[in-house]
DNA sequence: ATAGTGTTTCCAGTTACTGGAAGGTCAAGC
DNA sequence: GCTTGACCTTCCAGTAACTGGAAACACTAT
């Protein structure tokens, strides 16, 4: 399985997947005699493991941490759990911080007319505050 | 005013605010004999009103776009709401986004007994799906 | 043989800074 | 006058996680 095949079964641009292979990641398990990167349905799943975690927004740190965890058969539960409750918490408080801001921004653009007349309660909302 | 009073009444590392002028975003008006940026009133504001901006999640080149209005004085409210109310959506997306993430790691989260055994409903979770 | 696509490596660029080194400047104290 | 320490300057490198592109080699089909 050559690059770009295994790079659509992961759903993955393939330069994202040499990526990969070159921060030791996912490495390709073989080269071929020409030296082309070689795939088997084992790189592929850690490939998808790897997109999944990213797109649960872990790091490429967090996901060689649970990389570890996942080709690990002796790893306990609780090791995985404690990432991914980790994870959960910065989720939280990152929907807190964009709701605040979706709050505030709404308040001014509502607060706008949005006409060609140069008032624009947008502008003062943003240059008034001393600490954000 | 040097450029440590400066970044502190904007509210801003030092570093930031050269890195500011380099990129040509709030340039220092002027410089002192021995080559010191010097910082006055009008250019503080305008770094607040970056730092505000930034807080808002305005991208550099927004908030060159946004300075650019709020020093124009002929500018129409209509063009600053623009920008605002696009960011909005984004903000939005961001959101809803983040909220079914939150749902699915939760539950993920939750299936996991959390023990010393290897059984563990985050991983499977992860490694499943073709398309996120 | 050749055209076209796939693959390789390597280098550079992205965003918005941040850290650090090497060196010039300024005010205070002795 | 000299030193000390805080402050300032520039420049270079690094961060996260890719992405784009060039030059060159490999494979497939005609």
């Amino acid at each position: 399985m050559n690059i770009s095949a295994a790079s659509k079964a992961a759903g993955l641009p393939a330069k994202t997947v040499r990526y990969y292979a070159d921060i030791g990641l996912v490495a390709a398990p073989a080269r071929s005699e020409s030296g082309y990167r070689s795939y088997d349905g084992a790189s592929v799943r850690k490939l998808i493991f790897v997109r999944r975690a990213r797109e649960f927004g872990f790091s490429i740190s967090e996901c060689r941490e649970l990389l570890g965890l996942y080709e690990d058969r002796q790893r306990s539960s609780a090791d995985v759990k404690r990432i991914a409750a980790k994870r959960l918490d910065e989720i939280a408080l990152k929907q807190k911080e964009l709701q605040s801001l979706h709050d505030e921004l709404a308040h001014l653009v509502d607060a706008c007319r949005g006409d060609d007349r140069p008032d624009c309660p947008i502008i003062d909302g943003l240059g008034a505050r001393r600490a954000g």
